[in-house]
DNA sequence: TTGAAAGCGCTAACAT
DNA sequence: ATGTTAGCGCTTTCAA
């Protein structure tokens, strides 16, 4: 094993001067930095980790908690989760992976140990009960996602309110006036994850302004289960003329479905979708969305972390702006009632 | 923050019979021991896992590499990647994560700064470019997946040569003689990933043994996907009695399809899929599926790479037996051709 | 601009 | 059965 006493013994200079060298935390003059850079990759140099942390109290290391559950839309969840890691590299950062199983109690112990410099927390609900434990910790912490008290918390989300709102906002003003809302899971629903009930609310406050008639169905993200949501809008709703669906799963079933009870897309019906650009991108008929920026939030979350654990910025709650793009499945409202036409 | 020493001296002892206690290598009296965990959740005492990895050369983590691509089907990769979290922490270790994006160089550093005792590679292909380096290393390393040279290294896998073959005995029994395989995306081909390839060679060669004639097709995981690959399947071998389904993403549409054909399951044509039981079990026909044990993968990768660091076991392949679960999609071949009446 | 040296908190000989 | 102590490899004051 190479050490720092070895590439200090090439070079001909001290420890401490292979430290700075390292840390830029002094200036060194160029011939010495040159030589002990030399020594470096000559020897294959890389600090220990364990002996890094001990000195300097910093681990560089970033705990990321992942949910256990596995009924979410585990893409987006992978994808952020890859940002992260992706991102904290690039800040010279690795990213511990800890699952929701052990509980609050993994807060303490990474707290404890020391093992982490600061946590990013994924599918937070609406009264985490992890946020207690999080505050009392000096460690940064960022939250994916947006509690119900946000006090002393940081936290990255899409503002779903705002991109429930966009939603109807476009399809209201392309002539639609009957619009329903193909939903999350029930499981979602009942869980009180915050996204859904936010994205309602956005959907239902900006209706009502614009005069827009709106029905929300829960759904599970399966053939029959759309199916099943469609047929019951179909009864209670013949006159819908577009369609919201947030809910990933259901978006390939869903135009599936349509094309099956011949229905157009756009031209008897509109389907506007809340999920990930490359989801809406390629889906069979390419999707007018708004998109679930997962890389983004990733990004953001590692960004304000590592702000926080160098002493730069502090806790803050960033909504990211939704941006709707308009792709092939939205157009004017049909003249006629379009389902009845399509059972 | 508590220290070991401040342990020690809350419990009047020396810091060694705390080190001790807490390692269980020497024998401690009961009274001692009692004294120093009183102490211990008392004070609320967590080792430093720096100072611990710097004495003891072993930092308690194992990092996982996962592919940056999200082109496969992701639930099994976040399954693995779950079930290796929870898993390692059930033997003291965490889990950090690595994305390919780092490439090779990644192992190289990891192996420098001994920031973890052992590492999984997850996705790996057949003349995996990461593998010269892993032999390099002392450390020990598990793959999950099957690359083409195994000298030195320890690999964990489904046996998917034996799944396939499976699948055409089960088959075979109910009396099908036209079979055709839904397979993976091009790509997944193209990547030479191996497991298609070997499930491809343990259906060929069991289909030939029994007398059942087989074809093959690669198939994109969206319904516009399957509805093409099916219309193909159709032209060529209208006499086609049963599907054999290998993508996750498939198996949904291919059900609404046939549905939409008016094909009954199993009344009509059968439907065998290898995929997570998870996926089988819930879809809108119950399956009979070959299990992709995502979950016992991951367990395996860990218990093997554990005894590695703690000097039990060697470097071992283990492929583990596939099973073949019979649900409704599965039953005796219908008589006259059923693809040509749905058409 | 560089060096010397004192720890960081823990483990594991070596003693007793 | 327990205590003493010498490091592990690095960072960072303090000196020059």
């Amino acid at each position: 094993m190479v050490t720092l006493a070895d590439v200090a013994r090439h070079a001909g200079v001290s420890a401490s001067t292979v430290s700075y060298v390292l840390s830029g935390k002094r200036s060194i003059s160029l011939t010495t930095r040159e030589r002990v850079e030399r020594s470096i990759d000559h020897l294959g140099y890389h600090p220990n980790a364990g002996a890094r942390a001990l000195a300097s109290s910093r681990s560089n290391i970033i705990a990321l908690m992942v949910p256990l559950r596995t009924d979410m839309y585990v893409p987006v969840m992978m994808e952020i989760a890859i940002a992260v890691a992706t991102t904290a590299r690039a800040h010279g950062y690795d990213v511990l992976l800890l699952t929701g199983e052990e509980g609050p109690e993994a807060i303490r112990r990474i707290e404890g140990s020391a093992l982490a410099d600061a946590m990013i927390l994924m599918d937070v609900e609406l009264h985490d009960n992890r946020l207690p434990l999080l505050r009392e910790t000096g460690r940064p912490a960022v939250l994916i996602g947006l509690p119900t008290d946000t006090t002393d918390l940081s936290c990255v989300d899409l503002d779903f309110t705002a991109a429930g709102a966009l939603c109807v906002e476009h399809l209201a003003a392309l002539g639609h006036r009957e619009v329903a809302v193909i939903g999350e899971a029930p499981a979602v629903y009942e869980r009180h994850t915050g996204f859904a009930e936010r994205t309602l609310t956005g959907l239902r406050d900006r209706s009502h302004q614009l005069g827009v008639r709106l029905l929300h169905r829960p759904c599970e993200g399966s053939y029959a289960g759309v199916s099943a949501t469609l047929a019951r809008i179909h009864e209670e709703r013949p006159g819908t003329t577009a369609f919201i669906v947030q809910n990933e799963a259901a978006t390939d079933p869903l135009l599936a479905l349509l094309h099956q009870r011949r229905l157009a897309v756009p031209e008897d019906v509109s389907v506007v979708a809340i999920c990930p650009d490359q989801v809406a991108a390629s889906a069979s008929v390419p999707l007018t969305s708004v998109a679930v920026p997962a890389q983004e939030m990733g990004r953001h979350a590692v960004e304000q972390v590592v702000a926080r654990i160098e002493g730069r910025g502090v806790g803050e709650v960033v909504l990211l702006e939704p941006v709707l793009t308009v792709r092939e499945s939205t157009g004017r409202s049909a003249v006629a009632p379009p389902l009845a036409l399509g059972g």
